[in-house]
DNA sequence: GTCTATAGATAGATAGAC
DNA sequence: GTCTATCTATCTATAGAC
């Protein structure tokens, strides 16, 4: 039941990792999916309408992913452990399309803001239990760093980014402890 | 002389600050620079010569505002003033379709490498100044934490964003300061 | 409900006039 | 060198057949 519309989020969100926002077209979308894009707009109408639909299973898989990261990690093994989930490329390309189409589509910023509130709210209660001084300005500055290496990982593509991005995490890491215990 | 190319990079500056990357298109920047889009192409052939063009002008931008921004600031006023410059939605949307380009068209890389790591070498020699025994790793924390700061605000466009920012850089150099010296 | 043909708009690139 | 007409490909959306 509904398997169409499942198969086409699936080919949205496949569409999205390979060529991010600016190739998210609908015939790549309805031939990823198995279906021609006159077809597509059958279930859902306009590109906006699927770009929502695409978001949503996008965010609840991003969250899904940091909550089962966060769940089991050490405190040695959480700053690679985000890097992991942060710096995929992969998955980057669709959080940086998700947050262009929030740019540039008024209705989809509740949608980002919704993503960005649940891994900042995450982070928080995980840092707590690791370090209980820690406050969610703490986790809002381990959300930013994470975004802006997974960034800036994925446009110079470095061999050794992940290690690189790991590395700054857990000096991150580090002073956040440090400065919650002087 | 060359009026006409300065035009046109002028022109697709201004089309990236306004609709970003999947928004860059030949008739657009052609309308912007006052001419066809049929002539444009005699300037630069093909879309990626003058991706690589506008690019190339982004970039000079960005290091020179980076520059003034970083040569006048004291401590206490730094934070605010990387806060300005990174969180400046025109600009960042320019940066992220300079990421997104280099993601997707492998000629680009090398530029958008020369951008991050001009943001690097100039972050970590106004930090040494301020903080001796700074290094070139907390200089790269801070560029990732400005980086994901700008594209984190840019999709939710919070009101007191540029305030919220500059409230976690402000946060993350005293953290640096004291790891520092404890 | 499932699906296609097709219209209408816009993109990028070429050939060639002046 | 400056500029335009135009071709081809691709995109989104609609009308309508089955």
């Amino acid at each position: 039941m509904q398997d169409r519309r499942r198969d086409i989020i699936e080919g949205g969100l496949a569409t999205l990792r390979e060529y991010g926002y600016a190739g998210f077209t609908q015939p790549r979308v309805a031939s990823r999916a198995g279906l021609r894009q006159s077809h597509l707009t059958y279930y859902f109408p306009t590109r906006l309408d699927l770009l929502a639909a695409v978001g949503r299973a996008a965010i609840d898989g991003q969250l899904a992913a940091v909550d089962a990261v966060l769940d089991g990690s050490s405190f040695e093994a959480v700053a690679s452990a985000i890097a992991k989930v942060a710096v995929r490329h992969e998955s980057t390309r669709v959080m940086m399309a998700l947050a262009q189409a929030a740019d540039q589509e008024p209705q989809l910023r509740a949608l980002f803001r919704e993503l960005a509130d649940g891994i900042v709210l995450r982070t928080d209660r995980f840092l707590k239990k690791l370090i209980p001084a820690a406050t969610e300005a703490d986790a809002r500055l381990l959300h930013a760093l994470s975004v802006g290496l997974a960034v800036v990982d994925l446009a110079i593509g470095r061999p050794d980014g992940k290690r690189r991005a790991a590395a700054v995490l857990e000096a991150a890491l580090t002073m956040i402890s440090k400065a919650a215990r002087p």
